[in-house]
DNA sequence: GCGATAGTTGCAAGATTTGCAACGGACGGG
DNA sequence: CCCGTCCGTTGCAAATCTTGCAACTATCGC
């Protein structure tokens, strides 16, 4: 609706990626130099980018308004200490995810002790059909919603073992409300895999999943269903603190 | 440069603080409605707003690109795993600040375990003489790019320890690169103190600084003291890390 | 010293944004 | 039940604000 804005939001995704010159930022709007520099200096003026050698990049006013964000979602602040001290107990990288609407984002992560990092993904939304958290908030969630889930989903095949039939699809999320927890055998990248076990609000319903991700290498799935207790365990206490009454789902 | 932009970075600030209604955006923009309509709605199409019950927020798009911007940043990914090995050990909050450029900015916050969680600050400016990593950054930093941060520095006084007089400040730093580590005594909030190290580069240069930090109450300055050990070595770890060749300083 | 690339500025043209007025829906009090 | 208010939304004409141009400067590397 407004051209100029959306070409300043356009120039902060391409400062996300890397470093842009101000001929790049031009040539991939399509405008003139000039144009684009006063477009990059309004950004830079209000803290949303910053000159780095030659170049420009995300300013920090962004990151510190993204901060505050994700600081004002309601699941954040209770779930953090929780995931930290799962984080703590084994050393593998902990998600939490959020519903949020229609979709599903990730809202925190808590780095494992290994060398590697996971390719980090906060602020992105989840897709369902490959993801720990993705299948435990779907599984659980009321038939309505799910459905409307559902019915946008597409199953675009990454591994070897993502789930591409819709009709199979459903029976994992029966399956995963049977057992309580979901699990990704190497469904989004082969060689990572996770359990994941949602998250309920005082009122029982979903509003989230946390889980537990690792190297198939360094724990298979075998092992991390061996965390299963104390994931489950996280999971009830920030269900708690969100006020959640303790039943079984 | 660019009114419009302008108009829809500060719409963002608004939406940081607290969600908003169209309204309440038109009226602090001082334009009509519905030109705040097109401005938000630009915003929501590119996902850096959302709307929540009525009102609007910060999208996640916004939050998924400040994350990848700080990724980018030369000292984030190296210093993270360290930093939370450090944050286990002891159980209290640690904060790492990266010089960039002409300012020293909060990149990272590993949260303690207790039940208080310290007012967020990663993506936020460092102030220099109210905090530790600003103060081990400014004493380590090279005569000119120093005399450059104390000129323009002011001391707003914010509790009864904050050095108010240059002079003072100056002092505060020499012993500070004698000891090789810097403290905050409640010198911005009467409640908080911590003790803190800089990180070196492959070329000797101070990059940014860790800090353990804790409530008064909960591990006084004498108590942060034994910790420094521990930080002195994860801040050697971290700069050796980024090549530093290891010699004192 | 030449050529390339980066950033910057004034100005005129006009595309883009703006304010207006009016509509529909939701909510709450009277 | 109706009125008042506040929400978001749309078409349109006016004109503000953005745009592209052209020219200038600076820096880097050959």
């Amino acid at each position: 609706m407004s051209q100029t804005v959306e070409r300043a939001l356009r120039i902060l995704e391409l400062f996300a990626e890397r470093p842009r010159s101000l001929g790049e930022v031009a040539a991939d709007l399509g405008v003139h130099r000039s144009t684009a520099l006063r477009l990059v200096q309004t950004l830079e003026r209000g803290g949303f980018a910053r000159p780095v050698d030659g170049r420009y990049t995300v300013g920090f006013r962004m990151v510190a308004i993204a901060h505050q964000a994700v600081e004002q979602l309601d699941l954040h602040p209770v779930a953090h200490p929780h995931l930290v001290r799962l984080g703590d107990r084994y050393g593998h990288t902990v998600h939490l995810a959020q519903l949020v609407d229609d979709e599903i984002v990730y809202v925190t992560k808590v780095d494992g002790r290994g060398a590697l990092r996971m390719r980090s993904r906060v602020g992105q939304p989840v897709d369902p059909h490959t993801s720990g958290v993705g299948k435990a908030v779907l599984a659980h969630l009321d038939q309505p919603a799910r459905e409307r889930f559902l019915a946008r989903l597409t199953y675009p095949r990454h591994t070897d073992t993502t789930i591409t039939d819709p009709v199979a699809f459903r029976a994992e999320l029966a399956r995963i409300v049977e057992r309580g927890w979901a699990e990704d055998d190497g469904e989004f990248e082969d060689f990572v895999n996770c359990v994941a076990v949602p998250v309920w609000d005082a009122r029982g319903r979903v509003v989230g999943a946390v889980s537990i991700t690792a190297l198939r290498a360094l724990a298979p799935l075998e092992r991390l269903h061996e965390h299963l207790p104390e994931l489950t365990g996280t999971c009830a206490a920030i269900s708690r603190d969100l006020g959640w009454p303790g039943d079984p789902p």
